[in-house]
RNA sequence: GCGGGCGUAGCUCAAUGGCAGAGCGUCAGCUUUCCAAGCUGAAUGUUGGGGGUUCGAGUCCCCCCGCCCGCUCCA
């Protein structure tokens, strides 16, 4: 799908999903689980290729790098719960455990209860104007607002002063926040607990609480000092991960786009500072190019600098960060996230050293220095790759049986390859179960002897099987079969010996 | 979190407050020599869940859950 109108709904690439055994909702017999998907036995196939083919192409084969030798990414599996202080350090706790109270013009975020509010005493109709506790500067413009907005001086006695969690919906919308002029800028007040918790040990208290990881990123970081003493690796290196993260999304939303439980697939580069910006080039671009290798087209991926105010709180400085983004239908003509490659900077091992009081630098042998690196983090959804791949190969044909089919790149379709008998007697069976038997061997082969070869055929389309082999009477004689295209539906005859060159060939 | 819409078999949908059905798909048998063909048969339902009104509820009312859309959110 190239067209940048979409041509089918997001509900029938679901009931797709449904229908064939690609995903399915969690808990479904329950009634569901809001933000929950389970992976079905070809989405898992799917899935799992994609991630294979990620560790391949990026820790096991990885890229050259831009001076033309080969990079160093080395493989890591960290546990989804750790110990609280890290995402204290990282920054997850604290700012977001407490109600928070947004302003949707300047983007700024305050703890509710550490904003008051002042307006003029007795009047109930007129604005009221917030203020940061304790912070001086930001009382007095907010009394100088309200002097302004009455146009006459002000004396204290003529305040009257309360808590902004104490305002009403209706006082809220009347409400000018500590940082802006205009009026209803402020969201109600709201519990930002997007970390799961959960408690070790059998009795729950709060020294035991304990949080799942809302990325899996801070697993590198904390095992940065191992993995530097163990594997003998020099900066510029980067340390891969693919696992499970969790975050309590106020609103899941289009099918697994955005979902409480996800899986991330992500590489920390780290390097000196000095070199931050062109490997930070060198990561949009090759992120890019691999997933354009795995089937994305061009016209459907789009590489996007973050604004300055979007920034994450770890990517205040340094190269900024550049989204892949994919479009899906449901943001057609608009573009949603697959993948960020970010500067972090040093913030993450600096941070980690403060809070552990464990030195996390580097040194240097060849230039005798000492450093903490900084990262370049390229840091892809995986279940929003599966997704994208998904939305990619969904393909409306009218003209067919299936009446559309799934245009999966030959390497990551679940189904590689099909091998029928035309009809279920006169030996062919016999044949088709010995090429089966043999191609499973290298690839995911099914087969399937019972019903018209159209109906088989036409399941193989809403699998996105690219290739069906179909055993006939003559195959014993010239031993020979014919080889289904999915994408075009044409036939061609090649020889039983070739078929698995064939594949090779084509995979 | 707010507002709107929706929820009946795997899918698409019927059923005036009165026996829960059809088509497709799935499965079995026969048939079938290249695109969901045909014949015969079978399985599949707590009508999303719970409560209420009623002689009687898929249908009316209330609560909850889930999905979709628009806001909000997305560090």
């Amino acid at each position: 799908m190239s067209d940048t109108t979409q041509t089918y709904s997001m509900d029938e690439l679901v009931s797709l999903c449904k229908r064939r055994g690609f995903i399915f909702p969690a808990s479904e017999i329950y009634g569901g689980i809001n933000g929950f998907w389970d992976y079905g036995p070809l989405g898992t196939a799917l899935k799992n290729n994609l991630r294979d083919r990620w560790w391949q192409d990026m820790v096991k084969r990885p890229p050259i790098g831009p001076d033309g030798n080969e990079i160093s990414i080395v493989g890591l599996d960290s546990s989804i719960i750790q110990n609280s202080k890290v995402w204290e350090a990282s920054g997850h706790v604290g700012g977001f455990n407490d109600p928070m109270v947004d302003c949707r013009e300047t983007k700024s975020r305050y703890r509710a209860d550490h904003v008051c509010c002042i307006g003029l005493k007795g009047d109930a109709t007129g604005q009221i104007y917030a203020f940061i506790e304790g912070d001086d500067d930001s009382l007095e413009s907010a009394k100088k607002k309200l002097s302004k907005y009455i146009k006459r001086d002000i004396s204290d006695d003529d305040l009257d002063t309360c808590a902004l969690t104490s305002l009403s919906t209706d006082e809220l919308a009347i409400t000018v926040g500590p940082d802006t002029k205009s009026v209803g800028t402020l969201t109600e007040p709201r519990q930002f607990n997007l970390m799961f918790e959960t408690s070790t040990g059998a009795v729950k208290s709060d020294d035991s609480k304990v949080y799942l990881r809302p990325e899996t990123a801070q697993g590198i970081f904390l095992n940065f000092g191992n993995v530097v003493d163990t594997m003998r690796v020099k900066v510029p290196f980067g340390i891969a991960q693919i696992g499970k993260a969790f975050r309590n999304e106020v609103t899941p939303r289009n099918f697994i786009f955005r979902s409480r439980e996800f899986e991330q697939m992500e590489i920390e580069w780290f390097c000196h500072a000095d070199e931050a910006e062109h490997w930070f080039e060198f990561w949009c671009e090759t992120r890019s190019k691999w997933w354009q290798s795995i089937g994305l087209t061009t016209d459907n991926i789009l590489m996007r600098k973050h604004d300055s105010d979007e920034l994450a709180h770890y990517a205040k400085e340094g190269c900024g960060t550049f989204d892949i983004e994919y479009r899906f239908p449901f943001t057609s003509p608009n573009f949603g996230e697959l993948e960020g490659v970010a500067h972090r900077g040093n913030y993450d091992l600096t941070r980690h050293q403060e809070f552990s009081k464990k030195k996390l630098g580097y040194f240097d042998q060849a230039k005798n220095e000492r450093y903490i690196p900084h990262v370049i983090e390229p840091s892809a959804g995986l279940s929003r790759g599966t997704l994208a791949l998904l939305c990619e190969a969904y393909t409306p044909d009218p003209e067919r049986a299936s009446k559309m089919y799934m245009a999966f790149h030959p390497s990551i379709a679940p189904i590689q390859a099909a091998v029928f008998p035309l009809v279920g007697k006169d030996g062919m069976p016999e044949i088709a179960h010995k090429l089966w038997s043999e191609l499973r061997e290298r690839w995911d082969v099914v087969t399937d002897v019972k019903q018209s070869i159209g109906k088989r055929y036409a399941r193989m389309d809403e699998a996105g099987c690219p290739f069906c082999f179909t055993i006939d009477g003559d195959t014993a004689s010239d031993q020979a079969v014919t080889v289904r295209h999915r994408d075009t539906q044409q036939q061609e005859r090649i020889a039983l010996d070739q078929v698995s060159a064939f594949m090779a060939e084509r995979i």
